[in-house]
DNA sequence: CGTGCATTCTATGTATACATAGGAGCTTCA
DNA sequence: TGAAGCTCCTATGTATACATAGAATGCACG
């Protein structure tokens, strides 16, 4: 059971080893998508054998999860992955707003301006990818991604840039909500080239102050989104 | 050998019943109190063995000590507690200021004013506490806890607090080099005094500033005291 | 018919056995 | 004598067996 590889090891991308590793990129990638809806209880012998690893690295990866805050451990019975509230996505922002306005009057300060500009001129063509349907819209999640990284290269703190990814883990599972949404998509590929604009130039306080508008417009948006689809909890 | 109890159920503090737990807790508070210094490799069977666990509860211990940060797994072999360097403090208090900033000033605006008022009091008489020796500066840092738990209450966002903790655990290592300065802790408590009248007085923006103004304090404290004992790396 | 208790069952917590990978040390050859 | 390769050893990763606690359910009694 130890050696059978079903997968083959993916070219350019590092094949998890670990089993754990696999759980847990599976687990989280599976609740990150919805898949895994809010609410979901996690049995361990139930995940273990749908993976197809043992409950020890399962664990493991739970373990991980919960230190996430994808997954919570109930006090009686199970895991069950956590509730994505409106409230406590606007308790997502209120972090998100200090975390990232304070990074980017980092990143304002200390850039290598060589790398915002490539990344400007890859805003600057994102309306033409947004409209290329659904590849242009995974390359444009691609572009952010791309700029979060760029940002946390130029803040070079750890610390910072680990609460930042906890705070991006969430969003993960927010950001499903706002596709199908191109105008707003369109208008945050703007507010993002404002932010890049001001960190070329250095501008600590445009930065941030740009990164604060641009994220209460995100909240605005994603609140908005859900009050259109009443389905109950976000997954 | 799993129902022997050597230790009386400790009156008043919930015993952790769960032998993880227990190992956390313990391997915590030994790096946190640098009995276990930076860089020290952590053996999972030489660890099992002294504290009294399995290997399996040990490494759910190990694997939330990684979560928390205070642990890293070496890429080749076992896992060692995280260094903290001079610039590592810097980082850490980087992403403190942000964090505690947006806390203060939400604080002040959510805040109970009742709780802010008994907590004035007890500033107050931190003068006299820290007078007493080794007993009242215990007494001073648990009057800081509940300075921190009253934020914490008053902010009332999860992710905001789950942060907070992030930081304030590795505080915890840095605190230890500020014992033996009674000046400076005398001038922090009036620093606190001012940033529980801005939150009393519902003065957002005074509490914001108060508290960067605090941090950046004892953060020059800090790295005095480091210049002061050239002993190396941190523990 | 409702409530309380006991039983059973299930899922987690723990311990341990085994496989494997990576490094340290030794040996051997140039 | 130095370097390279091999071997052994150690520590982690994984699987599984077992004990236990908590909850759901069914039964009995009021």
């Amino acid at each position: 059971m130890w050696f059978v590889y079903t997968e083959t090891p993916t070219a350019g991308t590092t094949a998890p080893v670990r089993a754990s590793e696999r759980a847990y990129r599976q687990l989280r990638g599976e609740i990150l998508d919805g898949i895994l809806p809010a609410g979901t209880g996690l049995l361990e012998i139930e995940q273990s054998a749908r993976i197809g690893v043992s409950r020890t690295p399962l664990r493991a990866a739970i373990a991980r999860l919960i230190a996430d805050g994808l997954v919570a451990g109930r006090p009686g019975r199970g895991f069950m992955v956590t509730e994505m509230s409106m409230d406590s996505i606007r308790e997502l922002y209120e972090v998100r707003r200090a975390l990232e306005e304070h990074a980017a009057r980092i990143a304002a300060d200390r850039r290598d301006p060589a790398v915002f500009l490539a990344l400007r001129d890859q805003f600057l063509a994102a309306p033409e990818l947004l409209a290329q349907g659904e590849t242009g819209l995974h390359r444009y999640y691609d572009l952010i991604d791309e700029f979060d990284d760029a940002v946390d290269e130029a803040v070079a703190n750890p610390f910072l840039v680990g609460a930042l990814a906890t705070v991006r883990t969430h969003l993960a599972r927010i950001r499903r909500l706002a596709r199908g949404n191109p105008a707003r998509l369109r208008a945050a590929a703007a507010e993002h080239l404002l932010i890049i604009d001001a960190i070329i130039a250095g501008d600590t306080s445009l930065a941030a102050h740009a990164t604060h508008v641009h994220l209460q417009q995100s909240l605005t948006n994603v609140l908005a989104a859900i009050q259109g689809q009443p389905t109950g909890p976000v997954a």
